[in-house]
Order: C-alpha cells, then sequence, then structure tokens
DNA sequence: CTGAAAGCGCTTACAG
DNA sequence: CTGAAAGCGCTTACAG
C-alpha cells in the first residue's frame, strides 16, 4: 500500500498525473469534480507522495538543521538546550517543517557532520547554536555552502552573519542596576568564560552599568568562571576576599554556587551579600534559594530562530539579518528587595 | 559552485556520469587512472551530490527518525533525554545517518507530526521513545506504514512491535536485595506512574526480590508517584507513617525528594531510613548525596538503539527484535553500607 | 480546467 | 573497465 504513486492515484481516479499533482499541493485550477474524485482516492488508498522525488523537482525539502558545534560541550547537563529544541520544535510542527539535530560532540565529529551538513538537496537552512571563538572555522565552512545560515547567538567575528541572540548586555545592565537600585556599594561580578560572546556581553553589561553609577570596581572584582555550580562556588571563594555586599552571577548556576560558598562560609544571602542570576530556567534551586534573576525567553527564542530562518530561506537574495529578544528582570528574595 | 551536476564532474574529467557514480560510491571496477582524475576534479570544484536525486533511485536516505510522542512530558525537565539523544547522535555520526527529531509536545501536534513521518522517501527508519500506555495508537499508525521501527521502552500492548529497554524487573530486585543484604526489615517502594511500564516494571522487581525474602509487605508500602523530586517528598510523607527502615524509589529525583521529607521529618539517611534510587544521571545532589542507585547506561542505550534499528533497515524481511541490556548497583553511603 | 511531455540529478542493469 | 540509456516519482511550463 505504500508503494503507490501518483500516477496509481491519477489511473484510479481517472484523470492525469498533473491533476492529482495540483490536488495534492492545494493548487487552484482544479475542478471541484476532478478534486473530490481524487481527494477521494487519496484517502481510501492512504497514498502519500514520495519527499525525495518532490525534494528534487521544487529544490525544498522543508527540512532545517540544528547544529551545536563541540564548543557547547554542555548539551547533556545545560536545561537550556531542551528548551532551546522545545521552541524549534514547535516552530517546526507550525510551519511545518522537520528538524535534523546534528551534535558535533567532538572537534573530530564535528568534521564528520560537515558533508551531510552541506549535502545538497537535503536540507533548507541550518540553525548554528554559537557565540564561541572556536566556532568560527565551522561558520566560514557553512557561509560557503551557500546555505541560508542562522546562528543562535551572537558570533565573536563574523561581520557578514545572521544571528539571532537575546539582549545580553541590556538584561546584564539590568541586573546591575536592580542591585545598585538595592542600595548595594561593592558589587563584583563572575562572569562565564570570556571566549564567548555570552561571557563578554554580560559582563559588558556589568561595565556599563558601574560605569554610569559613582561606585567604584576593579579586576579584583570581576572572576571570570565557567557557567556551572562548582564554578560559582569556587569563584565566590575567590570574591569573597574583597568582601563585596553583592554579586552578580551570569549564570543561574553560578548563583546557586555562589550562594552555597556565602552560607558554608557563614554568612546571609541576602543580608550580608545580595546575590543576582541569570537564566530563570526552572531549576528547583532557584526557586528554593528565592534567587533574582534574569529571565530569558528560551523557548520563545528557539520558536524566533526558526521563524527568522525561514524568512531567510524564503528570501531569494541573501540578506543580513540580526534579530535581538528582551529579557524580565525577576524580583525574588535574593537582593533583599521584595515587590508590592 | 554549489550547482555542479555529475554530468559537469565527468565532463570535466574527461569520463562518463556512471564512471563518477561509481567512484563517488567507492565502487569497484573503475580504473585508478580514472579514479583519480574524477577524485581530482570533485576535490577542486567541491562537488557533493544531491541527497535528494540519491534519496530518490536508492531509496535510502540515511535519515532516522526519533519520536518523542505527547506521553514524554519530562522532555524539558528530565536529564534522561538529552543524554539519549548523545548516545543516538554518537552512533548516527559513526554510522553516518542523520538524526531528525520529532518532539510532539502535545496530542494535536503528535497527530500532525504523523504525515511527515510517514512521508514515503524521508525517513530509513523511526525510533520510538515510549512505554506508556497512551502511545498504543501511534505505534499502531507507525506500524501501518511498514516503516522499520524500534521501541525504546518496552511498549504495554503491543506483541509484534521492536523494542530495546533497560532490564527494569532485574535492575529493581538488585536494588531491593541490597536493601535486604543491609539488613533492612521494613522496606518500602516509591513507584513511578504505573500507567507506564517502566512504573510496572521497576514495581515488579520490588515483589520479585521481597517475595524470594522473608520479609513481609502489603500495599501500604506501595506509593504511586511521578518520578519528580516533590513528587518523592510527598510519596516518603504517605510512607512514613507505616515506619519504614528502608525505601526504594524508582528514580533518583523522586529518592532526592523522600530524603529531604525524611530530613525535615527529624529521621537520618541511612541511620533511620536506607534510601536507593535508580538512574545515576549526573544530578549533582545524586553525588552529595551519596546516593546508592541503579545505574542505567542511557547514551550507550541510545547508540544500541541506533545499531538495532540499523538492523532492522537493512533486514529485507521484516523481523522482531528485542533487547534488554543490564544495569549496575552502585553502592554509595545511604544505605549505611559502605564497599571496600 | 486538463493532460502530454520535459526535466530535476542521481543509480544501475546492460552491452560492449 | 566504460558509457548510453532507462528509470526513480514527482512538478511545472506549455498547449489546448
Amino acid at each position: 500500500m505504500s508503494e503507490l504513486r501518483l500516477e496509481d492515484i491519477a489511473k484510479r481516479a481517472g484523470v492525469s498525473r498533473s491533476t492529482v499533482s495540483r490536488v495534492v499541493n492545494n493548487q487552484p485550477n482544479v475542478s471541484e469534480k476532478a478534486r473530490q474524485r481524487v481527494l477521494d482516492v487519496i484517502k481510501i488508498t492512504g497514498f502519500s507522495p514520495n519527499a525525495a522525488a518532490r525534494t528534487l523537482v521544487s529544490r525544498r525539502s522543508n527540512t532545517i538543521g540544528l547544529v551545536l558545534p563541540h564548543s557547547v560541550s554542555t548539551f547533556f547537563t545545560d536545561p537550556y538546550y531542551p528548551h532551546l529544541i522545545k521552541g524549534i520544535t514547535q516552530a517546526c510542527n507550525q510551519y511545518d517543517f522537520t528538524l535534523a539535530l546534528f551534535v558535533a560532540g567532538s572537534k573530530e565529529y564535528q568534521e564528520k557532520l560537515l558533508p551531510r551538513l552541506s549535502s545538497k538537496g537535503f536540507l533548507d537552512g541550518v540553525i548554528l547554536q554559537s557565540g564561541h571563538q572556536a566556532d568560527q572555522s565551522i561558520i566560514l565552512e557553512l557561509k560557503k555552502t551557500n546555505l541560508p545560515m542562522l546562528v543562535a547567538g551572537r558570533p565573536l567575528y563574523n561581520d557578514e552573519v545572521c544571528f539571532i541572540d537575546i539582549d545580553n548586555i541590556a538584561a546584564s545592565e539590568k541586573a546591575v542596576r536592580h542591585l545598585i537600585n538595592c542600595g548595594r556599594k561593592k558589587i563584583a561580578i563572575i562572569t562565564g568564560p570570556l571566549t564567548s560572546t555570552v561571557g563578554l556581553d554580560r559582563l559588558a553589561g556589568y561595565r556599563n552599568a558601574m560605569d554610569s553609577s559613582s561606585l567604584k570596581y576593579n579586576d579584583n572584582s570581576i572572576i571570570e568562571s565557567d557557567f556551572t555550580e562548582q564554578g560559582g562556588y569556587n569563584a565566590m571563594q575567590k570574591l569573597i576576599t574583597i568582601k563585596p555586599d553583592a554579586v552578580f552571577a551570569a549564570s543561574d548556576m553560578m548563583a546557586i554556587g555562589a550562594i552555597r560558598f556565602i552560607r558554608d562560609a557563614g554568612l546571609d544571602v541576602p543580608k550580608d551579600i545580595a546575590v543576582v542570576g541569570f537564566d530563570d530556567l526552572p531549576i528547583p534551586m532557584v526557586n528554593e534559594l528565592q534567587l533574582t534573576t534574569i529571565r530569558q525567553p528560551v523557548v520563545q527564542f528557539g520558536f524566533k530562530a526558526v521563524e527568522t530562518l525561514i524568512e531567510l530561506i524564503e528570501n531569494d537574495l541573501p540578506i543580513i539579518k540580526r534579530v535581538l529578544m528582551d529579557t524580565e528582570l525577576i524580583i525574588r528574595k535574593s537582593c533583599g528587595f521584595e515587590p508590592g
């Protein structure tokens, strides 16, 4: 029953192959009578057109790729990715696209991926999750294929690349301003890796907020870490020597680690040290700790990424698109300031 | 440069289309001289064959689907899935397959997915993550398409379906036996949902171990829960009334919740109540609590699932395959028994 | 509104 | 070892 071709449906419905094709593709210029006959036969037979043949002639596979390059080492531990995928698959469902997932895992695997990614006729476009300097080469290789490509995250070097990102700078400014408004005087930051734009941009936001205030800070107020809980703990341990009364951690996981250290040191959050995080993914600890944080709209971000890529695909001329999404400050108790 | 066809390569190399095809597909019966000339031209031009055309004629897309039906509601919070996907993508990389990811999200979306799943010529086979009674209908629909299909998890009703699962019954027996060996006398269980085979099988293992011992248990020793931390907390609250000295929680998250309640109740783990979990995924809390648990090989499971599906695909005749994978008891301190 | 025909870019018997 | 030819199952001008 799955061996049926357009031809067979045509025969049974007493029309030509062309007509069946028009019906299948919802095109006009088919009489109601013919359309109905064809529809009936399709229903009875359970016919579905061959995807490869369609793709070959229409030059559209309705498949997009999501590439997680080897610089994404936290795919298996960071709840960010499932949420991103959720948004992406929701949009794919809505726009009738299929998602092909490419996880590099290591640099060697990443090279094995490239031929499949650039194999003509398979993908209509690609979303590359990036923002790390190590991704420079894969971005260039993908650009060479002329495949419509959208980087999710801000690429470090490439100017002629389309990307979508959250406004990390504005978000971090907002977080630090909140600490300032809470009356804190000595505000430190635990950054992500400064080899990535997420790390860099969130630090830039901190600097912006501090520079436009009368507060002082210096290199000792800034500790680079790695977005993990343990990394946050270790960073706080270093930071404690300068006795800050507030810390902006560039991820919730690091904020959780920082709080753990603060408590181990016999100090109180928020009384002694206020803490703001970044992410607001549904990690149980975030709630338990009543962490004030920046909520980034990860699911909507994934959804919007697909919509943007589709625009790129449907535009015949290559265009440069940049999308920045807003974030929201979620005030809980870890800064000692309660709303309402 | 990406507009090149086999034909163009043939012309430049001074051979026929057939010869180029043979070289591209690594077939024999090509003279070294011709092969070299073709290879050179391919290298210079960066030619890659059109995937849709290949698929159309060869009837092979080298793409497999992973379907997460709507019964999988924990995709976005359960670290199980990223690990599963890790194993699956590793195997895909190794065997040169591409993974298409279908996340249903809701029952309505699941129905939108079906046409794309069963569209001929797109997928060579499908892995359906299942084990829940709600998946009965999608299993039947997929079977109708004659697409090679492997269920990851034990399906509840379908006898003629290939599946791969971990040996949940043996694993749970092992966990409960360990509690018995530790000298515990009143052993309770917090199960997963009994609408799923994971829930049922882990309960069956508990019964097996208890029945083959001299220990007693009854309906009050068995609390059904939902695999979440809060669910484990609530279940333990009910269980405390029968004063157990040991609890087997059918997932680590539930074990963590149970321990939280036990401590809130002023009791000690393992002194008053021993706890065994199930999963051993790298959740920070598992380590911190020194939880004794069953380690299931999630990554290897995903890898093996792909290998098994490929066997199904390459076998012309439909065959019924069943694979059960072993687990390992990881002894830490939550049962009061330390190895070494 | 409808159908015959060409063509998408490959693979694969077949004949030499 | 090599190439001409048929064919995979569609879509899409084109002519009517």
